[in-house]
DNA sequence: CCGCAAATATTTTTT
DNA sequence: ATATTTGCGG
């Protein structure tokens, strides 16, 4: 077979020669499926492209003839940039990409097989959410019991699972029928008929507005190719290699995708004497994944997929990636000492030739913001007196609500930093307002998107005429903008309403012919939308503050637009939107080889994939990591276990890992106690620049009831009472049961209450550092350190160097609140914390087999009673909402 | 129909 | 604490 001439030509030994032999032999496998189970840090991404360069230059494939999938963006780019030094320029042309957008890339050639039409919208999550709510009022279902978020999840799983919802509607509600109205959910209660109407309806409207949400990328490609034959046998012969990165984080649907675009089920068999793939029969199949680090499951991420993969593709081979050379032997004992405490994994050790390195440093801070002070500080020593580049450095925690104290820390300190992730460009309210203007010019069937810009700006259209001509186009089966472009025969119109309606028809006519005409230049029909909506005329007639940067971010998204132009070589309206849709933190990181000279925020799961010499593990505290919600059931804490390991092994040479002993959680204070996860790391590894917060000391020294006596109140209840540093302890019976001398006990974390309590303007508060004033002027200053890179391009990625989110957008409508303190308390009465309230239910009633009645988790089945006077535990199943420990006196439930 | 003030929910993690 | 939603008066 000839070789494509624009591969650069790598002999063999360049390709294996510097690997270890397993990597050696997973570069060089001859064979239709195999896996490779790497380990963290052993070097994944290198046999990964290694691999696909082997494929073409020792297979003799085209690099037409491959399919790299991998699970973000970053990771695209990542792939592609060094398959890029590896062969050539030709990389950039290859189809290397996530799962969403090679699933775009199919849709746009082959959807209208299956109904989309071409400029279909892709719906981001509050795109999805509105249409929930929209469809929760026309059925009159209660969005207290039931919320868009919950039913989304769920509509979510059930599209993972490929389950569709025609045969929900046959199970649950044959009556149904998408598009009517009138129609009485059944029985209240009966969730299931709720779910199954919902979903059908969201699907109805999706498909009216020539619309997908993010799971239909996946679904609707599978649908494509299990439906039309020509089309699967075209990617058949196309894709004779498929490789797909992070495979423990795929769902069903993904991996069924993977099936389909391999033709494994096609029932072709491959030429005998093809050397590689050949051209017919089932493609070649390379994962590549680690069962500890899959932290999707959230998502529908299932690990079953990386578990059975052999016995999934027959003739598999498995090989391990066991030997790390990212860390040092001191945080892989660390990690590997975390993860083990998982049950019914398959134990696997990573290992280094590296030396021990120095200890882990671990620091405990009174406050969030002194937590972030430290770090900050200690960010400082480290450039100044140890020379370490800031971009060396990254600061990592659970939720992105965390950032907010760790970035005031840092910009006290004057040290450098960009945030990656958190609240998004794309999903700020002027951006999405210009983005749905352009949505409803590509495609005005888009009832979500036309609707959200009717009003927007104000012209005189209100919720009345938006029901006025939803109504009308309803009943005559019509879209929306149908709708309003007949405006003027719909009954009981009138001119008031007319007028600005037509007005609104005009324009948008008006901007459609401007972006046809335009259509390779996504900059100008921005540009032009801004300007005649009047957008733009709204925010800077406007005295807020805060509109000031809204200006300044549809600029950004102009230029934005502009840069984009400029790097797509057949740039179109439609693929700019594709590119806001799909791309969703656009601020990049920079090259690993240029230095940004900034320090790394960002949350866990976004660091996946990525390493540091220098990592701030931050947050460490039952609550906040573990998270709350996740404590209570135990895949849910293996998976936060999961996380901590990725965590731990992001770090090259230096982990720090602290944590806060009061943090600020929406709006009260809580005392935290210190993560689980910090007692799975063996004693010997941390160096401990300070053990315990001061609170803690005063505590152990204070003569009543010894330490363990608080950890284990703690423990059980995760609850403190008010007035902590009193003596009573809700009257009774709190016998002096020294459970665990080990600060926890095992089975005890968690309950329904944890961080419920709340401390009140504590010392604690005095200690803080205030970020005033001062704050206020260095977030300027920082904004404009944000801003002033150089315009670096990368790739054909299009991604803009500067990055939009901080600088003067997020930075001054932060600045300016900082100080505003309420005069006055609330008038009202604070709530009684938990352990002042009382239901007067009696533990004695309730016996296993009971029924109870939750306000939010519904009906649920008694497991498990535990006598302990006032603070009586009962353990309940609530079916599909799971078995919880619920604090009896506190708990809002009703015994039935 | 608009604007303002008050009430209310929100905090997992991402394509 | 902050963002969004609701209620009321103009």
């Amino acid at each position: 077979m000839q070789q494509d001439p624009d591969v650069i030509a790598r002999p063999p030994e360049a390709l294996i020669g510097d690997l270890n032999p397993q990597q050696a032999e997973a570069v060089q496998y001859h064979g239709p499926a195999l896996l490779i189970g790497a380990g963290a840090g052993s070097g994944k991404t290198r046999v990964l492209t290694r691999r696909i360069a082997w494929i073409l230059t020792q297979f003799g494939a085209w690099p037409s003839q491959i399919l790299a999938i991998t699970f973000t963006n970053k990771a695209a780019a990542e792939m592609r940039e060094r398959l890029s030094s590896l062969i050539g320029p030709v990389a950039e042309r290859m189809w290397v990409s996530t799962f969403h957008s090679a699933c775009v890339r199919i849709l746009r050639r082959d959807g209208d097989r299956i109904g989309l039409k071409s400029g279909f919208t892709i719906y981001d999550t509050a795109d999805c959410e509105r249409l929930v709510k929209l469809i929760a009022s026309d059925f009159n279902f209660d969005v207290k019991r039931y919320t868009p978020r919950q039913i989304l999840a769920r509509i979510s799983d059930y599209k993972n699972n490929l389950t569709g919802a025609k045969e929900l509607l046959a199970q649950y509600a044959p009556d149904f029928r998408p598009g009517t109205r009138g129609y009485h959910i059944g029985r209240i209660g009966n969730v299931e008929e709720l779910y199954a109407v919902v979903y059908a309806e969201y699907e109805h409207r999706l498909a009216l507005a020539n619309a997908v949400d993010f799971d239909d990328l996946i679904v609707r490609t599978v649908e494509l190719l299990r439906t039309q034959p020509d089309v699967a046998a075209y990617y058949h012969h196309k894709f004779r290699y498929i490789l797909v990165d992070e495979y423990q984080d795929t769902n069903h649907a993904q991996y069924v995708l993977i099936r389909e675009l391999a033709g494994v089920d096609a029932g072709e068999h491959p030429s005998p004497d093809a050397r590689g793939a050949g051209r017919v029969g089932p493609a070649w199949i390379t994962v590549v994944g680690d069962s500890d680090q899959s932290i999707y499951a959230f998502r529908g991420a299932d690990i079953s997929n990386i578990q059975d993969f052999e016995k999934d593709f027959p003739n598999a081979r498995t090989i391990m990636l066991e030997q790390n050379y990212r860390s040092t032997q001191t945080i892989l004992d660390a990690a590997n000492a975390v993860i083990a405490h998982n049950e019914g994994r398959k134990p696997k050790k990573l290992w280094t030739s590296a030396g021990k390195g120095v200890p882990i440093t671990g620091y405990a801070a009174d406050t969030a913001q002194l937590e972030a002070h430290w770090i900050a500080h200690e960010i400082k020593r480290l450039h100044e007196e140890e020379g370490v580049r800031y971009s060396d450095i990254a600061v990592m925690y659970r939720a992105n609500a965390q950032s907010r104290s760790l970035e005031e820390g840092l910009i006290q300190a004057h040290v450098p930093y960009q945030l990656i992730g958190g609240t998004k460009f794309y999903e700020r309210r002027e951006v999405k307002d210009a983005l749905a203007y352009l949505q409803a010019i590509v495609n005005p069937a888009d009832a979500i998107n036309m609707r959200r810009i009717l009003n927007v700006p104000k012209r005189g259209l209100g919720a009345r005429a938006e029901s006025i001509v939803t109504m009308y186009a309803d009943e005559h089966g019509l879209t929306f903008w149908e709708g309003v472009e007949q405006a003027d025969r719909i009954e009981g119109m009138t001119t008031r309403t007319l007028n600005p309606l037509k007005r609104f028809a005009d324009l948008m006519t008006g901007l459609r012919a401007f972006a046809a005409e335009h259509d390779g230049q996504p900059s100008q029909v921005v540009a032009r939308v801004l300007r005649e909506s009047g957008l733009l005329d709204e925010l800077s007639k406007s005295t807020d503050p805060q509109d000031q940067s809204r200006v300044e971010n549809l600029s950004q998204l102009q230029s934005v637009a502009a840069e984009y132009e400029q790097n797509t070589p057949d740039a179109t309206l439609v693929g700019f939107l594709e590119t806001t849709a799909l791309v969703a933190d656009f601020d990049q990181l920079p090259d690993e080889s240029e230095d940004s000279g900034k320090v790394t925020l960002m949350t866990l799961h976004t660091a996946k994939g990525l390493e540091y010499p220098v990592v701030f593990l931050t947050g460490m505290e039952q609550g906040t990591f573990p998270h709350s919600r996740a404590m209570e059931d135990a895949s849910e804490l293996s998976e936060e276990r999961r996380l901590a390991y990725v965590g731990i092994t992001r770090a090259k040479r230096h982990l720090y890992i602290t944590r806060a002993a009061v943090r600020a959680q929406w709006g009260r204070s809580s005392e935290m106690m210190p993560s689980q996860f910090l007692d799975e790391i063996p004693e010997g590894l941390i160096d401990w620049k300070r053990k315990e917060a001061g609170v803690e000391r005063m505590r152990a020294g204070w003569g009543r009831g010894s330490d363990d006596d608080w950890n284990a109140t703690l423990d059980e209840f995760g609850d403190w009472d008010d007035d902590s540093m009193g003596t009573t302890y809700g009257g009774s019976s709190y016998g002096s049961s020294s459970h665990g001398s080990s600060s926890y006990g095992s089975a005890s974390y968690g309950s329904s209450s944890y961080g419920s309590s709340s401390r009140s303007g504590s010392s604690y508060g005095s200690q803080a550092p205030r970020f005033g004033s001062a704050a206020r002027e260095r977030t300027s200053s920082s904004s404009s350190s944000g801003n002033g890179g150089a315009h670096f391009t990368y790739g054909t990625s299009a991604s803009p160097s500067r990055s939009p989110r901080f600088g003067s957008s997020s930075a001054s409508s932060r600045s300016g609140k900082v100080t505003t303190r309420k005069a006055a308390p609330k008038p009202h009465a604070k709530p009684a914390s938990s352990l002042d309230r009382d239901n007067r239910l009696d533990i004695n009633d309730f016996h296993v087999g009971d029924k109870v009645s939750h306000d939010s988790f519904g009906l649920g089945t008694v497991l498990e009673t535990q006598d302990k006077g006032r603070n009586s535990i009962i353990t309940v199943d609530f079916g599909s909402d799971g078995v919880k420990r619920l604090m009896l006196r506190v708990a809002p439930i009703e015994k039935l």
